[in-house]
DNA sequence: AAATAATATCGCACTGAGTGTAATTTTCAA
DNA sequence: TTGAAAATTACACTCAGTGCGATATTATTT
């Protein structure tokens, strides 16, 4: 077989290709097994099989079982970042987290929310590990915001609001799954932010 | 030995005594070791050849090597409430858990809550667990504020409440461990619930 | 006191996650 | 083409946690 025949020519490299390949056959891989049979008793090396590696190899890819589940959930964090620099520099920093927040989750079909919100439900672990990795976010966004009011006086305050928007995310996200979707994720993130004014 | 010898007679029936006991046992002898070595580093057969009992009793006391440290860190969510309950009936929300808070954690040394929360923070898996208890007083605490303000139209408001209390003893929490105790819990606390308030 | 029930303790064998190591194969670059 | 770097694998290992069944200890009943 020479190279000259293969039609798929690869242009970020044929072992960049393979990795992002091996990566999501693995991801998915292991999401139907986990919807399919329920995540704990899923093991490793049925989704190794089912992803057509090894199972060592699938430590090559993921740190743990649990990763598989929190690397979509870590992503959050730098995405929030992200748009949040996007954001107009006059808005009051609890508004601009929150669009930050809209936009990000916008594109994210409400379906797949509820899903992947089931699932990490189903592991004490996994659960916990959204929950600290909703701390990370809390982190990030800290520091997002004092780039943009440096002011040390502010700091506590601004703990505070990466905090209370996270939170609000979070009841949002919660009451999505509560209510099965029956009211979009947007209303809901609205309704938790102006509820966030009224309080106090 | 005849009974009649022993002066420390148990009053609440020699079971409970001895349970009370080993519980004790496992639990020091976790703490030692771990302060010692690590976390990570120690292993149940050492915690339970340290604690005089077999490593298959461990698992009869606890149910993982993680809850010998969340042990500590999930009676809080029951004291809350119980201090919750004795605060006055006129006090605003956030100011009745606000000093219900620094009625349980008065009593807990500041070098215990910092020895603990460094020990917490040397595992992944148990800071997460960590947070997510957290998750666990702001459910208990919203439950509490809904027998007192029962109104459902609140219902938002008051788990955001819950939200923003657990949020800011986290805070002075953190800046306890950050300062290493050079400020006591207390004003952290209220230094963090004061700037609750001008935020927003 | 003896018999009986309930609770505690333990040993053993097992599963499954995760790691260390070293060998082999595949891709990339000189 | 050749040699370095990265990817894949097998194997053997440690440790957390579970299931099961046996034995010992404490409580309760007769």
């Amino acid at each position: 077989m020479t190279r000259s025949s293969d039609q798929n020519a690869p242009r970020e490299g044929l072992r960049e290709h393979k990795r992002r390949e091996t990566l999501r056959r693995i991801t998915d891989a292991g999401m139907c097994l986990f919807i399919e049979k329920g995540y704990e008793a899923t093991t490793l090396d049925e989704i190794a099989a089912k992803a057509g590696i090894s199972r060592r190899t699938f430590f090559y890819y993921f740190k743990s079982k649990d990763d598989i589940l929190l690397s979509l959930q870590n992503g959050m964090g730098d995405m929030l970042v992200a748009a949040l620099r996007e954001e107009p520099q006059d808005k009051r920093p609890l508004h601009a987290i929150r669009d930050a927040i809209l936009k990000v989750c916008a594109p994210i079909p409400a379906d797949d929310m509820i899903a992947i919100d089931r699932l990490m439900r189903s592991s004490e672990a996994v659960q916990a590990r959204k929950q600290a990795s909703y701390i990370q976010h809390e982190k990030a966004l800290f520091a997002a915001l004092r780039e943009r009011w440096p002011k040390p006086e502010r700091e506590t305050g601004l703990r505070l609001v990466a905090m209370m928007a996270i939170g609000a995310m979070r009841l949002a996200s919660d009451a999505l799954s509560r209510e099965d979707g029956k009211r979009p994720f947007d209303e809901l993130l609205h309704e938790a932010f102006d509820a966030l004014e009224g309080e106090i």
